[in-house]
RNA sequence: UGGGGCGUAGCCAAGUGGUAAGGCAUCGGGUUUUGAUCCCGUGAUUCGCAGGUUCGAUCCCUGCCGCCCCAGCCA
């Protein structure tokens, strides 16, 4: 958060409240913990939830997060990524002050961890191959075997592991393997890799290695390096807690953090594992990672979602360790909540139906100064013309209106808003469509004025055509159609789930003249609409193009969604 | 059928040996020149199931059921 002023401690869960008890207890002065994302893809909604956690509990309890890369897997990572995390990051709102890391500025001090572990008889060079490591691992109910090359002396370890270093064998010739125990029945524990033999370039320390530490051994000893007090990790790594904890215990390292785990995010009508976006990507279902319809952070920043709402869904969804799968409208409301209160009004038709007022003057024109913001005075007012003819949306006039439709119709009158009260006197055809519409004003109307006995219940926006400036619209809905994409599918594609209607574009919409001082990623409510940003992509001061955030809520649709739902 | 977890309202989620917070959704009602916002009200005789301990159990014990994760030289 830009604020510096500290965040009470409101929120309660099992982790807050251990560090609270850690606190308490003098266990620690001061909390440290960390985000560890791998530079090998972009940040989505679930990280989030861990962003929002590791930087939110620093700062509540005035400890220290670090940002820290990590980067131990040269063949998968870009250095690419990391600007975009860290740009992702940021926006989201939390500033790792100097305490930007990578595992790869660890790597000297592993490599003599590694060495003390091999100096203790913890630690041996396997000289199996990866297909023979896996057949003497065992299985989930059999014990594994012990390796021909357990034995082997500390001084033959020591010396393989050293001509390793050097580069003397060929890539998955020889590994580093943690000796625990081949029977266990954790199987994290049936003597680990620890080190695997790599010649390719990493993308910060260049050819200076060509082995390469595995995330069991990096990640607790990067922990431990850095002072974490509270190593928090997603479920799946529950498992490997013991592995975490018998590596910092075997070795000098500097202290011993605790990890403590919760379960990831599920969110319905979407998925969030880093290879099922990255297969939308690659396969083009989507643009890229910043489609507006992808939950990464960068596709919600394009779609018009504020940080401030991403952070407050982190919130309300809170942290436990059960399973969980988070509706999506929890996602949508907390746009809506943030938008609500910061965005300011304008008036746009989607969809235009033209109207001429038949009793207004020809040539006139005038203004009318609404509020940007119905309850915040202090964001000004905009300056929205009027006409003779006029657009409104389609969807506000029906030929043959449903009951309590309160919009136009043959006959019926409505308020334009901010304007004046219209009948619709006559409807035009053309091929049986209606293209547009006769109505007559009523001057006594005019907004502001007292026009007693006029109770006219239907509100609808309108745009003035000689003034109207033309926009393409974006009307993005959530990318899969099924709760669980992949769910019922044997093979779980979840490809086959995708919504075939999760953008229409629409290019000539029209909008009030105040809109075309729109800057990229300025959010506007479209009143009666929706949330609308301008595309930071592809939109042009003279061709806007805008982005449907996220809909008002609409409870007419539901009224009438309900009622044909009946017949 | 090895190991590790989880199971509290539609969706999240606190909680504790003493009689079930909160949020979102839902459904009512009020305000409103956005069918928006806002405001008020609304749901668990019950905490996966079955036993047991106890004056008393969602919380302790036993058994059962369901779901998730683990056999990368990925993280």
């Amino acid at each position: 958060m830009s604020d510096n002023n500290s965040t009470p401690v409101t929120a309660t869960d099992f982790i807050r409240n251990i560090i609270r008890e850690d606190l308490a207890s003098g266990k620690h002065q001061q909390i440290v913990t960390r985000f560890p994302p791998e530079p090998n893809g972009h940040l989505h909604i679930g990280h989030a939830k861990s962003i929002h956690l590791n930087f939110g509990v620093a700062k509540e309890f005035s400890g220290k997060c670090f940002m820290r890369f990590d980067d131990t897997n040269p063949v998968k990572e870009d250095e690419q990524y990391v600007e975009g995390i860290l740009k992702d990051v940021r926006w989201l709102g939390y500033d790792w002050g100097k305490s930007q890391t990578h595992a790869s500025d660890y790597f000297e001090q592993l490599y003599e961890f590694a060495e003390e572990l091999i100096q203790k008889g913890k630690a041996y060079v396997e000289s199996l191959n990866a297909e023979e490591i896996r057949e003497f691992r065992g299985s989930l109910t059999e014990a594994g075997k012990n390796s021909p090359y357990r034995e082997r002396s500390v001084e033959e370890n020591l010396a393989l592991f050293r001509k390793m270093r050097e580069g003397e064998y060929e890539d998955g010739s020889l590994v580093l393997r943690a000796k625990i125990d081949m029977s266990s029945p954790n199987i994290n524990l049936r003597d680990p890799v620890l080190y695997r033999i790599r010649k390719v370039s990493h993308q910060r320390t260049a050819d200076k290695w060509c082995i390469y530490p595995l995330y069991d051994f990096t990640h607790g000893l990067s922990d431990s390096l850095e002072g974490v007090t509270h190593s928090l990790c997603t479920l799946e790594f529950e498992d490997h807690r013991p592995l975490y904890n018998w590596i910092l215990a075997e070795v000098s390292a500097p202290c011993l953090p605790r990890q403590i785990e919760f379960s990831r995010l599920n969110l319905r009508y979407s998925v969030l594992s880093k290879r099922r976006l990255i297969q939308l990507v690659e396969e083009g279902h989507v643009e890229g990672w910043d489609d507006p319809r992808m939950l990464t952070l960068s596709g919600l920043r394009r779609r018009g979602y504020p940080a401030s709402a991403v952070r407050l869904f982190c919130e309300r969804i809170g942290i436990s360790k059960s399973a969980n799968n988070i509706e999506m409208n929890v996602l949508e409301d907390c746009a809506r909540e943030e938008l609500d209160k910061t965005a300011p009004r304008a008036m746009a038709v989607l969809k235009p139906l033209k109207v001429v007022i038949t009793n207004y003057p020809e040539n006139q024109t005038e203004e009318f100064e609404p509020a940007r913001h119905p309850k915040n005075p202090e964001m000004g007012t905009r300056k929205v013309p009027f006409s003779r003819e006029i657009y409104i949306d389609q969807d506000d006039f029906r030929e043959d209106p449903p009951p309590k439709y309160f919009r136009l119709s043959p006959g019926k009158e409505v308020r334009l808003r901010y304007a004046y009260v219209i009948r619709c006197d006559e409807v035009i055809y053309e091929n049986d469509k209606v293209v547009e519409l006769r109505c007559t004003y009523d001057k006594a109307t005019r907004s502001g004025a007292k026009a007693e006995g006029r109770k006219v219940k239907g509100i609808i926006h309108w745009v003035s055509t000689q003034h109207a400036v033309t926009t393409e619209i974006r009307l993005y809905d959530r990318l899969f159609s099924a709760p669980n994409p992949g769910r019922n599918d044997p093979e779980g594609n979840f490809i086959n789930d995708l919504n075939p209607e999760s953008v229409e574009i629409i290019s000539d919409c029209k909008a009030e003249p105040e809109l075309s001082t729109a800057n990229p990623e300025d959010v506007f409510q479209f009143e009666r609409v929706g949330y609308f940003c301008v595309d930071a992509k592809d939109s042009r001061p003279d061709a806007l193009v805008f982005n449907r955030t996220v809909t008002l809520r609409d409870t007419w649709a539901k009224l009438e969604q309900e009622h044909s739902g009946q017949n």
